[in-house]
DNA sequence: TTGACATTGTTCGTGTTAGTACTATCATTG
DNA sequence: CAATGATAGTACTAACACGAACAATGTCAA
């Protein structure tokens, strides 16, 4: 689940060798620093998921179908920034494992409602809130208006890109 | 090549249904915010990278070698933050395409040098600067102090999570 | 109603990922 | 020198990612 660096290792490595670049008044070593950052969150993150017996992807299903009554693939898809190709084998698995169940649902044929059944209910249960705090561990009394400083000026990068 | 959400609009979306948190004083809005910036950057970098031709994890191998006389397949993982046993995978495509070889080295038989062959020095004398400036597009003229502070918050982030 | 068009989900091909087990080689130490 | 352990790279598996092609179904206009 390693996101691709898209060489701004190289590239920074790169910027340092050319003596004519100033590196501070360069954006590469941001884009370095926002890779490495992501990098290091998702590590963490997805480290403990997988201890909880949950993929990454899987987790996502789980945490996005909890306390819903189940929703068609295009929407899981939406919500958990995945595509339906990719989306059908998560789902596939999760089915197979008595997690999740496609009902069929007779309005439109095209698409069905998938939910969570009682086994998956109960996992999402005990999984959702232990992530939660794993993730608090780390998060906990963070700055907050570092945090919200934080928040914003990220809020603006992805405007950049978006 | 899409990063994993790991539940964080999922996350985000019951902390909203929670009347009992206050959403600004959570740490999720912040997660939030990490993985959609970055996904929004991966996503622009890397529809560019196919364009040229290549997979984001190609192009982070020959960007890392360009204007290097090669190095061995473990520092190649250590540059591009890629485990060994994907790296070969990844250089078998690339050695296939023409565009880097292996070099065997007498000192030490257990390793060799992965070095760029002409045509692959070629495409990185086009790609790479061509990468870099359609980098530069989003990134240009952005306050170099904001810039600064958002390094540098970012790389506070990073060690929480080291 | 029917024909053009859009939407939903699956299938398929290529590529990336982590992890584990394995081989070959080097390095160290008794 | 030989046993031991470390290191470099490959082989293999399961899961995921994306795009394109596809079938089934729904929608809408002529």
């Amino acid at each position: 689940m390693k996101p691709s660096t898209v060489a701004v290792q190289s590239a920074d490595s790169r910027r340092r060798r050319s003596a004519a670049d100033a590196a501070k008044e360069s954006f590469i070593p941001l884009m370095h620093t926002l890779v490495r950052a992501y990098q290091a969150f998702d590590r963490y993150s997805s480290t403990h998921v997988r201890e909880l017996g949950l993929t990454p992807p899987q987790f996502d299903v789980i945490a996005t179908l909890g306390n819903t009554r189940g929703m068609p693939m295009y929407k899981l898809g939406e919500e958990t920034l995945t595509t339906k190709g990719t989306l059908t084998g998560i789902i596939d698995r999760l089915e197979k494992k008595g997690l999740v169940h496609r009902q069929v649902r007779s309005e439109d044929r095209r698409c069905f409602n998938v939910v969570l059944t009682p086994k998956g209910e109960r996992l999402f249960e005990t999984v959702f809130p232990a992530h939660i705090a794993h993730l608090k561990e780390r998060f906990g009394r963070m700055n907050g208006r570092e945090r919200e400083r934080l928040r914003r000026d990220l809020e603006r990068l992805e405007q950049r890109f978006a």
